[in-house]
DNA sequence: CTCTTATTGATACGATCGAACCATAACCGA
DNA sequence: TCGGTTATGGTTCGATCGTATCAATAAGAG
């Protein structure tokens, strides 16, 4: 066999010309010459790896997706207080907040995707996974949360869960507007946590829920 | 003076292909042509009112946005419960979610232009004058709800407007991803709203603040 | 009736799009 | 060394874009 290149990072260095120009001006810009001088590529080449321009949209968002996710993952793993519930809430819902460039661009790439993924069934899927399973994964946190009587036994995991994705989703558009900072968000998100995880931290199990007022945080 | 047409009809006929388009395909499909042919009018006529692309996507926003104002006014004012705090600031965060076709409709709009209130700088004010004017009504409303004793005295208005605001945002991306329906949203609002609401409600000025614990609800 | 002008329609032009085709350089097993 | 597969670049083609130009229509004042 003749030489070989590494595809994937080939096809990983294209991608990432796709979110940039994405991010920077929507779907508009991410014609197949743009992608191609943004990656430092020829146009054939964009063609031989990815096909259609269709393709290399789908392509581009999977990587992204998959890529996102390793990172996030990590992340959350590398916390302080990965050992808590609630510190753990707050890593996952942190990756909903453009934390940092890497973060910002993702959601950017997001927001350029969101009409497409009303009407071109190839991208559909994709957007219909992540939010379920983000609300289990939260639910189940949340669950942890009242074994650990950390958070009042009668409230209901699911709801509660859907309530703070959906908490930090509507702060990441304010973000990614600029309207506020990252830390502003967060800031109003462990409010949001406050009020979750009311029951006293206690060591031991403590299935008696003792609700204490929350305390007031700077936006 | 020869016959004279209704420029603000042609004009609002337009800008609602416009709607329609962005909509149904975001704004790459958002051309002219498309345009006209949605509207029932010839591409001639677009330029003749709106002149450029880039000022007819200004214009539609701009004629959207005040379309919208005043439907969504009109709405919370013909209320049931236009004359409770609770009842108008559940009316406001209504019109954040895409309760029928015009809402969802404005919602999409709003999302196929977002990237490009980032960088188009005709777009980027139109974008940042509403959330700050909708969090300032909504403390205030929770203000109101103070003074009539039914929201905990201890709570920072303008933060717990943030926040329900965020929510209601993030609640509407995943029914316009049809992942929740309207209705499921808004109980997930209400959820949100029995905690802030969790004083009695006096008819009397009660200024002491009893907290109760939230009832659970089904999603 | 007619003339003027607001209003609408059809067409043309240069630029750019996605896609396809052809050519060639790089590489490795034989 | 050589043959053939893999990887890359350059160019062309028809379609469609936004915009500009050229006409035609319709209606009310005189």
């Amino acid at each position: 066999m003749p030489r070989q290149a590494d595809h994937d990072q080939r096809r990983h260095q294209i991608a990432e010309a796709v979110w940039r120009l994405a991010a920077r001006r929507g779907l508009e810009d991410v014609t197949l010459r743009q992608v191609a001088a943004e990656a430092g590529v020829s146009v054939r080449l964009i063609q031989y790896y990815f096909g259609s321009r269709d393709a290399l949209l789908l392509k581009a968002l999977e990587i992204l997706n998959h890529d996102a996710q390793l990172r996030a993952r990590a992340r959350v793993e590398a916390l302080d207080d990965a050992n808590t519930p609630r510190g753990v809430v707050r890593g996952v819902l942190m990756e909903m907040l453009p934390m940092d460039e890497e973060r910002r661009t993702r959601h950017l790439v997001h927001v350029a995707y969101f009409v497409r993924f009303l009407w071109d069934e190839n991208l559909a899927p994709i957007a219909a996974e992540a939010p379920p399973e983000l609300e289990r994964l939260l639910a189940d946190l949340i669950t942890w949360g009242q074994r650990e009587g950390q958070v009042p036994a009668d409230l209901d995991p699911l709801p509660e869960a859907e309530i703070l994705l959906a908490t930090a989703d509507g702060l990441q558009t304010t973000v990614l507007l600029r309207q506020r900072t990252p830390e502003q968000a967060l800031a109003l998100l462990d409010r949001q946590l406050d009020r979750l995880f009311s029951a006293a931290p206690a060591p031991t199990r403590t299935p008696a829920p003792t609700p204490t007022p929350e305390s007031p945080e700077a936006p």
